[in-house]
RNA sequence: CGCGGCGUGGAGCAGCUAGGUAGCUCGUCGGGCUCAUAACCCGAAGGUCGUUGGUUCAAAUCCAGCCGCCGCAACCA
């Protein structure tokens, strides 16, 4: 019979800073799927890789004064380090940037083009020159200007590609729907209401705006924007329009696609439409995880950023715990769909009972009994006991099991499942309290009989784990006596596999327990210094010094050169908050009332998350008199006041109180 | 009235689709054991299942309203 093919994939990431701990989220769960899909006996094809071209990365590039390859050819060595450092058993690993993709993509989208999904067009009114950007209708403030600079923007002579979305819109939303193409499903009613009921939007998949991207073939002021060159890495990398692999046939469509909860929707509406557009069947999963949120000292969960510093930098967690345990943790605590908190506590407690007080317990004891009792090496003779079957029956069911969880890709059952038959092993060692029979000559048999059953729970648990740990799991079997063959995959439904005689050896703690109090202390150690640093870097970026890795804090490029007439035209003027409130349905806007010294004005600004109504009132602050009036959610609005955008949010420029109202400020 | 999800002992969660003794892990307390990594095993305390009302013989579970969180979308003159 020959194997089965597997597929599975982890998005390709973004090389624009070094990964961290959410990426190893991602690629950990595909590797021990991976790993199991193996032992399973099938042909995986386990791919990752990094999504290397745009915009941000040539700046980047720029910005540390190399060239975009170089820049990208030094974060994809750490990522590759990270990933052999935790043990990433990826089979192919693509880069955007490798010749076979560029020429694929080059001739995926000429194929599109053929076909007619892909066509020529112009925004009409919706170019914004001194940011030289596209905006779509929905991008567009209600102005109609550019969303970014908030100037005018023109009738568009410009061009750019699309990608027609409508014809697909029925069968995405059957396919999200009626299949089980999305895990977990509860997100696909609310893709379907936010983006297809309200119509699907054509996909501008080129831009002329950047240069460090794939070129169009059949127009070279174009290159392809990131949807169909990232998202075709992962039918490019089995040799789909090239010529580099040929595997196309044997493992697409994909097993599994693994992503975080933010690109989603790219996944389960983009991706299927680009598939649908070229005649090339539909992947069977989408796996969508949550994030890791750091858990801070109240409880309160934050999201992970390296502006504050509270950063798991995963080399160092290896460097403490071991890379097997942190990989456990990280599988244990992820569930499909929600946000998992981490925090040093719960980790490390996790790791206390789980690892060292449960499994590697478990190992310790059972081999020194043996060690003790016979010297290392059980006696063939046997006694059986009515209380056996049960504990038999609980190790032999857990292969079914735990399958069943990896097809589901519910890797925090599947642990689960394995430990209730770790806990169950301690347990019968209290039931059949081995010390006693130890010590009375007549229970020799009785006590081999329990010892052996210990040691095939610990084979059978221990092989499954190993996908998921698997630089302990052989210490394990060589401290049990198993060999390579006893932990096959298909002797682990099996009781009785180890030879009656086998032979133990005692070795080394597996999972040593760590000191809870001792370890926090350090590690929030640690932390404070990494958050005071970010800090600092911080406040430096403020003044405008520029650092080296801004990570969050680009400093934004500086507008084309005006002429003094043209700043003439802005009437900047000083007022004094009267009043402000939230405007009502909306997250981020406050309404103003002003003095402005020519009689008052209401205004609208986009700052509720940073300031409260009552931290406004009273203040006086910089007023742009003369701008047009809209409305904002309903609220209309006779100016904008003056703000910096900062890597912490905005902060509003508030002037001496003792300047009155009206006055001009130039 | 934009869309969706959640609210269960100190913490994190399961149970809800097909109503009928409220369960798991961690923590706390008490006991047992001693083979083992101060580990293991047993027991106990602790919950008006957000709130109000409805349907029903019976509701954590179904329905409606309300309150509070979260996510998506929108919003940032």
């Amino acid at each position: 019979m020959s194997k089965k093919p597997f597929y599975i994939t982890t998005p390709i990431y973004y090389p624009s800073g070094e990964p961290h701990i959410g990426h190893c989220y991602t690629t950990v769960a595909c590797d021990s799927i991976a790993r199991y899909k193996r032992m399973q006996g099938n042909d995986v094809m386990f791919l990752t890789g990094t999504d290397e071209h745009g915009l941000k990365i040539e700046q980047k590039a720029e910005a540390a004064g190399v060239t975009p390859k170089e820049y990208v050819d030094g974060i994809v060595a750490i990522f590759k380090k990270l990933w052999s450092y935790m043990n990433i058993s990826y089979d192919r690993y693509i880069r955007t940037t490798d010749d076979y993709h560029v020429e694929a993509v080059q001739k995926i989208f000429k194929e599109l083009y053929d076909r007619g999904y892909i066509y020529k067009g112009e925004y009409s009114g919706k170019y914004c020159t001194p940011c030289e950007s596209f905006w779509t209708d929905s991008q567009l403030d209600e102005n109609g200007c550019c969303p970014e600079c908030h100037r005018p923007v023109k009738f568009a002579k410009e061009e750019a590609y699309f990608f027609k979305m409508s014809p697909f819109a029925d069968r995405i939303e059957k396919l999200l729907l009626e299949t089980d193409y999305l895990r977990p499903k509860t997100r696909a009613v609310e893709l379907v209401n936010n983006f297809i009921k309200p119509g699907l939007e054509d996909l501008c998949v080129s831009r002329t705006t950047f240069k460090w991207g794939i070129p169009v073939t059949f127009d070279d002021k174009h290159v392809v924007y990131v949807w169909i060159d990232a998202l075709s890495n992962y039918i490019t990398a089995l040799g789909y329009m090239n010529s580099a692999h040929n595997d196309f046939e044997k493992y697409w469509p994909a097993d599994v696609h693994m992503v975080a909860k933010d690109i989603m929707r790219f996944h389960a509406i983009i991706w299927p439409a680009m598939l649908m557009a070229l005649d090339v069947p539909l992947p069977h999963h989408l796996a969508v995880h949550g994030w890791i949120t750091m858990q801070g000292k109240g409880g309160e969960s934050e999201k992970m950023s390296k502006s504050l510093g509270n950063v798991v930098d995963p080399f160092m967690l290896g460097e403490r715990y071991g890379v097997d345990t942190i990989r456990y943790h990280i599988l244990r605590e992820m569930a499909l769909g929600a946000d998992s908190a981490f925090s040093n506590e719960i980790m490390i407690n996790r790791i206390n009972s789980d690892l060292a007080n449960g499994f590697g317990n478990l190992v310790s004891r059972t081999v020194a009994m043996a060690d003790k009792y016979f010297g290392g090496t059980l006696p063939a003779d046997r006694e059986s006991d009515a209380l056996d079957e049960e504990f038999k029956a609980k190790v032999t069911g857990l292969l079914a099991e735990v399958d069943k969880y990896i097809d589901e890709t519910r890797l925090k059952q599947a642990l689960e499942a394995i430990f209730e038959v770790v806990s169950r092993a301690n347990k019968y060692i209290d039931e059949t309290e081995p010390w006693k029979l130890g010590k009375d000559e007549t229970k020799k048999a009785r006590l081999a009989s329990v010892l052996y059953n210990l040691l095939e729970a610990i084979r059978v648990t221990s092989a499954l784990l190993a996908p998921f740990m698997p630089t302990t799991m052989p210490k394990v079997w060589e401290q049990i006596g198993a060999s390579a063959a006893d932990v096959e995959y298909d002797k682990l439904d099996k009781f009785g596999v180890l030879p009656e005689n086998v032979t133990v050896h005692k070795g080394e703690i597996l999972f040593p327990r760590i000191d809870v109090d001792k370890e926090i202390e350090e590690l929030n150690a640690i932390l404070l210094k990494n958050m005071e640093a970010a800090k600092a870097k911080l406040s430096s970026e403020e003044k405008g010094e520029k650092t080296e890795a801004a990570e969050e804090a680009e400093i934004p490029e500086l507008a084309p050169e005006i002429t003094i007439d043209d700043f003439a035209k802005v009437e900047i003027r000083a007022a004094k908050v009267l009043s402000a409130e939230r405007v009502k349905k909306s997250d981020k806007l406050l309404c103003l009332q002003l003095d402005d010294g020519m009689g008052g004005r209401q205004v609208v600004s986009g700052i509720a998350q940073y300031y409260a109504p009552e931290d406004l009132v009273g203040k006086t602050i910089q007023l742009i008199a003369n701008l047009k009036p809209v409305k904002l959610r309903g609220v209309e609005s006779n100016g904008m006041i003056c703000a910096a955008d900062t890597p912490s949010g905005i902060r509003v420029i508030f002037l001496d109180d003792d300047i009155p109202a009206g006055s001009k400020i130039r």
